[in-house]
DNA sequence: ACCTTTCCCATAAATACCCATGGACTTTTC
DNA sequence: GAAAAGTCCATGGGTATTTATGGGAAAGGT
């Protein structure tokens, strides 16, 4: 199973290039395709990033809804449509698109936080100050995270 | 298993032809015959796209309803009668009919959608609006997912 | 013969590929 | 134990390839 743990902050060149961290790189090796699939929740300031194979996985639960459903043609739209496969280059770089820029206000640097099975690319101030934000629930989160484990 | 992701906008031509996003070729390689099948929504302003194979496939369901119901009937004009392979021309283009032109209300831009096993053709401005219509139900649409993928 | 459709080639821009550098950290050597 | 050599990684820049797209020539239909 894929586990992304850590974070990273690298810079973006002039060409928009990334490096992916190589402990990254090395947790996506056995993925079929070497390539990251991004995608920009439509609410959220930061962009969701999978292995290849692990987002298939998340596909396959899409395409299993009625073909021309609208639940599964919205679905389609805002999680397939919206994602983007970033091939990762030979020195293990990815080119962020501009729209994904956008997306997340990443300019000069990308950070790089492991969320377990995904990663997230944050602008790194943003992350900071989410954080901030994110404090004080850590207890209450913590509580959920054990009831569930209990079941 | 064919899975078409992202979304990309390309010019038609004054002759109506269309460049197939690069992605999305390379997806079909592996289809027994380089065309894409389109049918036209009847009720929605896009046009439905297929490989090949897996239009045959998705066909079949059509099949195996009673030869002679009216629920297949129905379907059968609504979607096999309605449905046009397009060929795949050597520089990876193809010819949009007059008739999808208009369903499609396309004019100078057509926006692929990639939505899994097949893709959507759209006017990328209806596309935009129908994102915004979209929003609302994004978190819903993602928890039924999600229960779905649980069982 | 004319119009339409298909095929073929040309080009510019975007993308992918290749190699080089410098810094941090490890390992080896004396 | 300190210096030297080696490794890995992020990053910069140059070059080759691919891609989208325009236009013209050939082929087909009426």
């Amino acid at each position: 199973m894929t586990t992304f743990l850590a974070s990273y902050t690298n810079g973006i060149d002039k060409k928009g290039r990334v490096s992916v961290p190589a402990s990254f790189r090395a947790e996506l090796a056995n993925q079929s395709r070497q390539v990251i699939v991004v995608f920009a929740s439509p609410d959220e300031p930061f962009l969701y990033a999978w292995g290849y194979d692990d987002f298939l996985k998340f596909a396959e639960g899409i395409k299993k809804l009625p073909p021309m459903s609208k639940e599964r043609q919205r679905l389609g739209r805002s999680i397939l449509a919206a994602a983007r496969p970033l091939p990762i280059d030979g020195d293990g770089r990815i080119v962020v698109p501009e729209h994904f820029v956008g997306k997340a206000e990443l300019n000069s640097k990308a950070m790089f936080a492991g969320q377990g099975d995904y990663f997230t690319i944050w602008n790194p101030e943003t992350y900071e100050s989410q954080l901030g934000d994110d404090l004080p629930y850590y207890e209450q989160d913590l509580e959920a995270l054990t009831a569930w484990e209990l079941e």
